[in-house]
DNA sequence: ATATTTTCTAAACGTTCGTTTAGTTATTGT
DNA sequence: ACAATAACTAAACGAACGTTTAGAAAATAT
């Protein structure tokens, strides 16, 4: 046998996902990310394969980091309210630690958005489609409303998260509260 | 005296214009605006200087192309239906020629929300303002809102439309129109 | 027609990018 | 103690980046 890892994975990867997250993919540099995880070049493609692959690994920290955040929103019972609260607590998760970085899969569903990249993509797409999922059946439960207007509310709803995503990066807690409480005033 | 340029400034400007607009700044290549501009980079660089003063003179060139847009805007008497109508042509010329590449100073902003460009940022903020404050305008039409709920509105609509510029470039027509209804529903 | 001046072509500049590789160091099983 | 093996360091790789430059081509004033 031999030398082990002078390094945790899980670790170094929550640092890379970090820089990804505030700087996005192409901005950042395997020359950053050495310096961030505090590991070399080498140690970084052994475990990694290459900038790709950390940056899928990043996802899927930044999933497993927010997963918590999502079981609480889909498995809540007061429907409308449920939204809302997750629409705020998106918020905060993205303002922790005084950075503005917004959400980590919004900022790469824009990156991506003009290239082609299927594996990405695809990542990309589920998640969304996840988020309108559970929006639709928080919505279904108020009964008074047809099967039109939840569509309707459902893109309002996702349209407006992303809308917020991007905002948590650059505006003021004051504007993104004044903008939450409008969001919800006609659903 | 001696020879003539071949080429007509803001003929070109506006080619690269197209492309910044597509591919944001850092994305886009000195090699593909040669391509796409028409002329070399010797061209380039004799004409905006560098890669950074070519793009100062596109988002000049976007400022002008949507001038009129913004002055109908302003010009506009039905206070608050002229923001929807400007939320609706914003989107269409976003999307002229089968396109998706969202509002440029939208994605501009964006991108360089984390960067140190005053030059840059000092453009964006004072675009951003005037929208607001055009935006203020409209809403004091109604006479019967506070200057509270102005302000809270004024928000709430700066922060839709930057998402709407988002949403332009990913999202159905579909989509966006009940996104861009629903959010004058509560206006 | 020629000298002058500017544009154009095309190659090269120095950096930085993501990635690889040769060689050293450290840890383990025997 | 020693051989084996994996992790480390650090340098180098080719390619692409933004930028510059030397020389050819073209257009004007005299």
């Amino acid at each position: 046998m031999a030398r082990k890892k002078q390094y945790i994975e899980s670790d170094v990867v929550e640092r890379a996902m970090n820089l990804f997250w505030k700087n996005g993919y192409e901005t950042t540099s395997m020359q950053m990310l050495e310096k961030e995880m505090g590991i070399n070049k080498f140690s970084i493609y052994s475990s990694f394969g290459n900038k790709h692959g950390l940056f899928l690994e990043s996802l899927k920290c930044y999933k497993s980091k927010t997963k918590s955040l999502f079981e609480d929103f889909k498995n809540g019972s007061n429907g409308v309210h449920d939204i809302k609260d997750f629409f705020y607590k998106s918020v905060a998760l993205s303002l922790k630690e005084g950075n503005h970085k917004g959400c980590f899969v919004t900022n790469t569903f824009n990156e991506f958005s003009e290239k082609e990249d299927e594996i990405i993509n695809e990542q990309m797409s589920a998640f969304m489609d996840n988020l309108k999922q559970i929006i639709i059946e928080k919505l279904k439960t108020d009964t008074t409303k047809d099967e039109a207007i939840i569509t309707k509310q459902a893109n309002y709803l996702v349209l407006a998260k992303h809308g917020l995503a991007a905002a948590s990066r650059v505006n003021t807690k004051e504007e993104i509260d004044d903008y939450i409480e409008m969001i919800f005033d006609n659903i």
